[in-house]
DNA sequence: TTAAAAAACTAAACCGATTTAGTTAAATAA
DNA sequence: TTATTTAACTAAATCGGTTTAGTTTTTTAA
């Protein structure tokens, strides 16, 4: 079983290289290779289990019928959803992907898109540090296909395909409202993700279109490595004293349970003492003593839509128009939130 | 900022592409280029951002600094980490990575190991089906350089890293036995994968050990795509009856939590009804009601002696000795096991 | 003083595909 | 019967790198 080339197939079978190429990309017809041909070709490929070297084929094309992907943290769970319908979808369409993780490092991201570009990748999937505008403005001036997901650059017009932060967060604020609750802190984290700011001010609207006044003492902005620490001081501080929260809304699934594990560990009673509600979940949040209500986000369309706009982007290559797409988020009630 | 290539530095330097070529793969000095030269050379470079085409790189070179990654399902959070420590310790040692899911399918599998092949990765880390001999055969005649992470097939001599599913299920049983449980359950996948008897296996030895008898009614084995249906009859048949079971071991996160589930529907009390522990955890599993005791795989290990080995194995054509480690599950103990 | 060695390069082949611009022989039209 | 088309191919260029086998000039050794 030694590999076989397209040389050696058309020396096999005393045709020319072009012949068979042609057939191979299924253009024998309309290049008029005879039938009889094709069908010795095809054949003999066949027998031979004939595959090309896609890097040859890349190198001549132009294109590698790849999809670059690059996120924050592959092992996050968010992403690695995201990734693995971006895959199946982009397989479907005859693209493989590749995928890296910034490890919301601009620099970094900015290394993996040029090191994609070198790999020829014929199009990006980038959920942002949105630290690079610079590259992306590159990007769009170069007119390569490339879809953000998740964080997007507000004042730069490019394909995305994001959700509604605001909304989102807004609604499950107004959740905590309608069960009563007035007194509701905020933990989110450190960041100037316009994803960040928007769950921020949805909540903050919250409160206000409920004539409550914001507290920045009960919003807590914990730094997005050293979270985990930072947590247990934002949560006693909450809570304690006289005027302590009586609900908390988390604007992300790993602070969310970063937080239920301090609030357990000082006692406090979910949600009899204080409701909690997370913006996006983690794959036990109905397990989860008390079981987390959150704002879930449309993984699968997230991943989907960005492949098909991307695909769609690479192989029409006039297309100017930007497809700008804002997912709604849905609302999973579960007893964290005391309804 | 148009696109730059070796033959315009060539060029513009009125040198030749080998003089180009030599000098910025760091080859300057051992093919006596002066010192002046590779200067002008690697800053004309710097100045105009020149990146290799790394298709033609690696047409001329037959490889690709690239791994391929296959797994079942890149969306598990076990896979998903894995993954990024994949990642992280191949792009230190200069590689990147390419990955696809197989869905559990072997014929998939068999198709992602040729596109990746076709694609000239320079060599693979397999989560196998188990279900692919022939091709982990044909790749090992064939030299190419692939470990086998999680899954191995016992009977071919491969690279491979694995847990000890063996002990680890039996300690995880051994620790219900210890705190009085008699009647222990068992809830596996229907699988032939070794892993997977491996810890029926262990859970059988260790109640043998202990001289009670294996009653196969309180061992189900559900399928893998529709565990979530069977879960609710093997559960309810499990606790239901005067002999129901006081403890269960599920061999797969993924069917605790889902196991879990059903418990709490049928209103068992865990872990003083009955006891449950789990192989491998999800995110949550510490915030769960109860938290779970599980048997931990070190995905960080797993991922990075993955990559050494493969490396290893890729730049040392010669290496003929397999490498095969079996790595240590750690035993965590929550409330869900009652202790 | 001349031969050999070293320094500093380069021309052209090569990797394995695709593609442009033909060629040749047979069929059809004038 | 001859000119034109058509059918069925092919030779060679190309993609953008790497590498082999030199070449030319300068330096060193005998």
């Amino acid at each position: 079983m030694k590999k076989i080339f397209l040389k050696d197939i058309a020396e096999e079978l005393g045709l020319s290289k072009t012949a068979v190429s042609l057939v191979l990309n299924n253009r024998g017809d309309e290049n008029k290779i005879s039938k009889e041909t094709q069908k010795r070709i095809l054949d003999f490929a066949q027998k031979n289990n004939y595959r090309p070297n896609q890097m040859a084929r890349g190198l001549s094309l132009g294109k590698s019928e790849t999809i670059g992907l690059i996120v924050p943290n592959i092992s996050d769970i968010f992403y690695a959803k995201i990734a693995h319908h971006i895959e199946l979808r982009a397989k479907k369409l005859g693209y493989n992907v590749v995928f890296s993780s910034s490890n919301e490092d601009a620099e970094m991201e900015k290394e993996l898109i040029y090191s994609m570009l070198n790999r020829q990748v014929d199009g990006l999937i980038i959920a942002s540090t949105q630290k690079n505008k610079d590259e992306i403005l590159k990007l769009r001036k170069a007119n390569f296909p490339f879809v953000l997901i998740d964080r997007h650059y507000p004042d730069i017009k490019t394909n995305y395909v994001i959700v509604d932060n605001f909304g989102g967060a807004k609604n499950i604020t107004r959740h905590l409202l309608k069960n009563g609750r007035r007194n509701i802190g905020l933990v989110s984290i450190r960041s100037e993700l316009d994803a960040v700011l928007q769950r921020r001010l949805g909540y903050e609207t919250a409160l206000i279109e409920e004539g409550l006044e914001i507290n920045t003492q009960t919003i807590k902005e914990l730094d997005p490595f050293a979270y985990k620490s930072e947590m247990k001081y934002a949560i006693k501080d909450m809570v304690s004293g006289s005027k302590g929260v009586d609900a908390i809304v988390f604007t992300t699934h790993y602070l969310a349970a970063s937080g239920l594990r301090e609030l357990k560990l000082l006692d406090v009673k979910v949600p009899s003492g204080v409701a909690i509600i997370s913006f996006d979940e983690l794959g036990a949040f109905d397990l989860v003593d008390p079981p987390i209500s959150t704002s879930k986000q449309p993984v699968d369309d997230i991943g989907n839509l960005a492949v098909e706009i991307l695909v769609n982007d690479i192989e029409k290559k006039n297309v100017k128009i930007k497809s700008q797409r804002t997912l709604q988020t849905q609302l999973l009630i579960r007893k964290s939130c005391g309804v």
